[in-house]
DNA sequence: TAAACAAATGAGAATCTTTTGCATTGTTGT
DNA sequence: ACAACAATGCAAAAGATTCTCATTTGTTTA
């Protein structure tokens, strides 16, 4: 259960930290959802959880490591459950359609960048920005 | 003189554009800055020139392509000039050094990934971030 | 070079996202 | 069930950026 996983990680199982988890959980809505997204979703679930609580809670799953932060272009700020493996971004610019992948070509050079240049790397992030195939396909209609 | 160069670029040559040409250009502060940096710089100078034509004047400058606009974490956009080249960027989340790196071998995979997801790529943006040297030894302390 | 007109500016209000203060409510171990 | 303390909701605050609008400035024209 939920609750159980909570305090795992060291938080108490409330019953708006429950529902959060369960909305990023079910892949029912986009897998990447801005805290305003999840908010919406609560609603509609029914649920009564401030919005300030949402970014409250948010940002302690981040703390505990059980979700990543996103920053894409855009403003707000996106969250995801992990699932272990990193992977990083590649957006549609039209439609807002998200694919993720993992190249350890890229991960490999970045090291060696960070090395070159004296840094201890701690973090990374990637974004590729473009047209996906369905828009292009509008486009030309 | 940058009133030319203005009128080139298709903006008529005001006072404040000028100004905030010249501090972008003098490489006296640092190579990026954000909106509130070229304001307070423009207020050394003895410029009076408003905040929001700050952000005015740097929007229109990267849609007239001479500047770039940066998302680096910590809320702000952050802006450097041009000059051809393009870059990516590695830098210190201790003292918010910057370093610039371009690595060819990232650049294709990029292309490579967005061509196998079905997109065209039209941009990307990578951040690499660390613990510089410096920041490193004063810890060791 | 002065009038004429459109474009640009400054100041502050407005917006948007996220954080914070605080009184109230909920969770947990006993 | 209860005390102890953490978490919540709401509204206010904060930080970044954009917008509104009266006024000023740059450029063109006569
Ligand atoms: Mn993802
Ligand atoms: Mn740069
Ligand atoms: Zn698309
Ligand atoms: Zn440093």
């Amino acid at each position: 259960m939920d609750s159980q996983f909570l305090k795992k990680v060291g938080l108490k199982a409330t019953l708006p930290r429950i529902k959060i988890l369960e909305i990023l959980e079910s892949g029912g809505t986009a897998r990447h959802m801005s805290a305003e997204d999840v908010y919406k979703a609560l609603l509609e679930h029914g649920e009564d959880v401030g919005l300030a609580t949402v970014y409250r809670v948010l940002t302690q799953f981040e703390q505990a490591g059980i979700l990543t932060r996103h920053h894409f272009e855009g403003g707000q700020s996106v969250f995801e459950m992990d699932e272990g493996r990193h992977h990083d971004h590649i957006l549609c610019t039209k439609c807002g359609r998200v694919d993720e992948f993992f190249d350890p070509t890229i991960e490999e050079r970045q090291k060696a960048i960070a090395d070159k240049f004296g840094y201890s790397m701690t973090d990374h992030s990637l974004y590729i920005y473009g047209i996906c195939k369905d828009c292009r396909k509008k486009e030309k209609a």
